[in-house]
RNA sequence: GGGCAGUUACCAGAGUGGCCAAAUGGGGCUGACUGUAACUCAGCUGUCUUUCGACUUCGGUGGUUCGAAUCCAUCACUGCCCA
């Protein structure tokens, strides 16, 4: 993997980029769907590629690891061949289900027990292990073991979470270095800087990963709970530190005003669900604002969904009729509520990169950052 | 014509003397959702009031009772069965 840094902004810290994998390049800053169990939820590939334009999706060790299994997948020959997208693919480790199924594991130091959330059979995830999972998996960007700490958390407990976490991104590394990809293409494992929102634990977390030299670098473990002034000011510390020349994962976020203003800060890379469930959910993403696609008042609005859309399915179809869709729970409501969001976020960060390119990425965004909180 | 069963909130439907403005579903309205245990979850859904609370309701009317959606009489309507 390689990345090319094409153009920082004068007046922020954005920059526009150019990631090369072995499955084709990824131009940043870039946000990428969710595709937790190897699909994007309600959206097929085509979809994907064609009209939502979507250049790199996700997929989840943990949720893989459980169903179709390690034995299925390398019979399949990867993931890319199991479910036939052929762009990249990242894997997250199943450190975000460290936090998000908090109430079914353990942690010891050895690794994090799992209940599944399926039968609620015992699994053990240790570095090494969630390495050769996302091995198996064959995703093009793999993720390192880590424990996405709360946002709430006390300074202790967030201290004595980033040592564990520090000791098994050593481990993970360790494993990584030692094992070959399995599929016959490359594959670049990301280190996650943690240390929850307190700027010495950020600030440490991010000189070690700094000093590792991996192909690209995340910032986990935030929009977890705490406020959103903090989460911008953990970035800031953080990109400080990272280096320019590797590109910038900030996991899990966020709402469109986030990816904005993180890329004003420097990140490059993005993912987050909430484009596809809220989306399922009725909530539409638009650059005027947000809609609740369920609210009476869409009831008889026949204009497009998002006339400014590239995508196809907003210009074709009312938002009356979505609203229809969505109230009477029918599956295609679903499907044009995720692609739509989808098309919105991958042209908001794809309109990022044009106006950074150009110049004027700084005047742009906050334009766009005091529209996006409006309500329609 | 005779017999039986029934009529409760937007719909379905529980409740058969006080703890009933009335269970539960559905529908409706609104909100939440940030590395997906999520086509999920939460609140509201007689009227007035921010809350406390007040008021009007359980087919109509008239009774019994301290007190009625609940008991009695009667009328209306609906369904089923027999002619």
């Amino acid at each position: 993997m390689n990345f090319e840094l094409l153009h920082n902004d004068t007046q922020s810290k954005a920059r526009a980029g150019l990631i090369t994998t072995d499955h084709g390049v990824i131009e940043t800053p870039i946000f990428m769907p969710v595709g937790t169990q190897g699909a994007v939820k309600a959206v097929h590939m085509t979809e994907l590629k064609d009209d939502i334009g979507a250049q790199i999706i996700l997929g989840n060790t943990y949720h893989l690891y459980l169903r179709p299994g390690l034995e299925i997948l390398e019979k399949a020959g990867g993931l890319h061949r199991f479910n036939a997208w052929d762009r990249p693919i990242l894997t997250d480790s199943g450190g975000f289900q460290v936090f998000s199924l908090a109430e079914n594991r353990k942690l010891r130091e050895e690794g994090a027990e799992f209940r599944s959330h399926i039968d609620g059979s015992r699994h053990l995830f240790t570095p090494e292990g969630v390495m050769d999972i996302q091995r198996t998996i064959g995703a093009d960007i793999i993720m390192a073991f880590d424990e996405c700490c709360p946002g709430d958390a006390d300074y202790d407990y967030a201290k004595k979470s980033l040592g564990l976490t520090e000791r098994w991104l050593g481990r993970c590394i360790s494993r990584f270095e030692s094992t070959e990809p399995k599929y016959g293409y490359g594959q670049s494992l990301f280190p996650i800087v943690q240390g929850c929102v307190y700027p010495d634990l950020r600030r440490r977390a991010a000189e070690n990963v700094a000093s590792i030299g991996a192909d690209g670098n995340a910032i986990g473990g935030l929009a977890v709970g705490e406020p959103t002034e903090k989460m911008y000011e953990m970035i800031e510390i953080v990109n400080e530190i990272l280096p320019t020349d590797k590109p910038r994962y900030l996991m899990g976020v966020g709402t469109p005003a986030n990816l904005l203003e993180a890329i004003s800060r420097g990140v490059d890379m993005f993912d987050c669900i909430m484009p596809t469930r809220n989306g399922r959910n009725g909530q539409l993403f638009t650059a005027q604002g947000t809609i609740n696609i369920r609210n009476k008042k869409w009831e008889d609005d026949f204009s497009p969904i998002d006339p400014e859309s590239t995508s196809v399915v907003d210009r074709m179809h009312s938002k009356a009729y979505l609203h229809h869709l969505i109230k009477v729970n029918e599956i295609l409501g679903l499907q044009v509520a995720s692609i739509h969001n989808l098309t919105f976020y991958l042209q908001l960060v794809k309109e990022a990169r044009q106006h950074i390119l150009a110049g004027d990425f700084t005047s742009w965004k906050e334009r766009m950052v005091c529209q996006l909180s409006n309500r329609l």
